[in-house]
This record gives structure tokens, sequence and C-alpha cells, in this order.
DNA sequence: TCGATACATTGAAAAGTATCTATGCGTTGA
DNA sequence: TCAACGCATAGATACTTTTCAATGTATCGA
């Protein structure tokens, strides 16, 4: 679906990467990731909107809130493909 | 070696991409890499740099040329970190 | 219905990146 | 020794990205 640079572009940003390590534990609404970084709310919702936009994260309304989750699916298959285009499938998977 | 972000960074350029998928299957000198795009030789050198930078190639040289190489061992290592960061390494690995 | 809350969007400024032309530097062959 | 070749570096420009303050929108509780 998403391309392989599109992929590492989401991922070519320290705070993207920290979003989605914080989403591997568990689903989070805006603010709370807010309240995690030193950074203004808009400054999140424009990573989670580029986070959104090539797949690596859905989201969720509940009320006044919305929750974000990684997708994994999309992620896994975003790296499979990466990995294959660098030819490291295997030497990855035996590490 | 080189922390995640940079190796995605390094990697979120078309050019850099098609760069490495040549280089996967043999050693080449910049005059090739420069005649395989539409680009100038100044531009590919660019790109040569921050792949080497962010360790994802060597060089070598030899006469008046510059050989690069991927420099498998780091790509592997990268691919294996950003992995096991976005905690995806078993389900990738089941592809 | 109104104010407050949670989030998105807009617009602008600053920083970073990609690309080019021009030039520099090392190597080779004449 | 000199000209040509292969590549890197410098400097400039255009584009993209990151960030913020300000504002808009939807939802909830009073």
């Amino acid at each position: 679906m998403v391309d392989c640079v599109d992929f590492c572009k989401a991922l070519a940003d320290d705070t993207r990467q920290k979003i989605l390590e914080m989403l591997r534990e568990k689903e989070m609404c805006v603010s709370d990731i807010v309240d995690a970084f030193d950074m203004s709310q808009p400054t999140i919702s424009h990573h989670l909107h580029i986070l959104k936009q090539f797949g690596l994260v859905a989201s969720r309304k509940e009320g006044k809130q919305v929750f974000y989750t990684i997708d994994r699916d999309n992620v896994v298959e975003c790296c499979g493909k990466l990995f294959a285009k660098l030819e490291v499938m295997k030497e990855v998977c035996e590490l």
C-alpha cells in the first residue's frame, strides 16, 4: 500500500519514532501523547497526521478524545517490503 | 552504531533507495551510478555522502575512481534495531 | 444554550534538504 | 609537466519540514 520511501519518511523523525514506541504499549489519546513531550499540541497533531497518512497508525474517536494505535499489519508489511528491497531479510531474521 | 532515526533519514529519499538497490547487485563507481540517473554528478555525490555518513555504504578508491558497496552488516544491524523498536521482528520474519 | 475541553487546521517563521553550477583536488596518460 | 578524467566540495536557490500561536470544530456538562 504505502511505498518504502514514504514509510521511511514517516520514520525519519525522532518524535514520530518515540510516539510509535509509546503506542506499542497501549492505545493513547492525543493529550496523553502531548503530555509525554515538550511540544505544543498542534505539533503532536501534525506528527500524528503524518503517521496516519502513511498508514503507520490508525485512530478512533471516542467522545471528545481521539485514540491512536499502531497499525501493526501495515507496519509489518512495510518493514517486509523494505527488508526485501535491501535484501537483508534473511540476515535480520537470524539476529 | 547509527541510530534508527538517522538510518531512516538516509532511506527517506527515492534516489538513495534506488542507489542502494543498484548496489545490492554489485559494487559500482560514482560515474556508473550517475549514468543511471537523470541528475548531476554532484547531486549523486551528495546522496552517496549521506549514505556513507550514516553507514549504509562503504567506499574504496581505485585510481581515479571511487567504488561504493553496501555496508551489509551495518544495514542488517540497523534494520534489526528498527524492527525491535517497532516490536515487529517476529511478524516480519514470518512473512 | 453556553462555556469548557479535546483535537484539528491554518498561516507564518525558521531550519533543513535537494539540486544545480562552478570550482578544487588527486590520478593518470601523453 | 600538463591536460584530461573522476570525484568531492562550495555556494546559491528552491523546496520541504518542523514548529508555534491563533483559530476553528465537535462534544460534553452545567
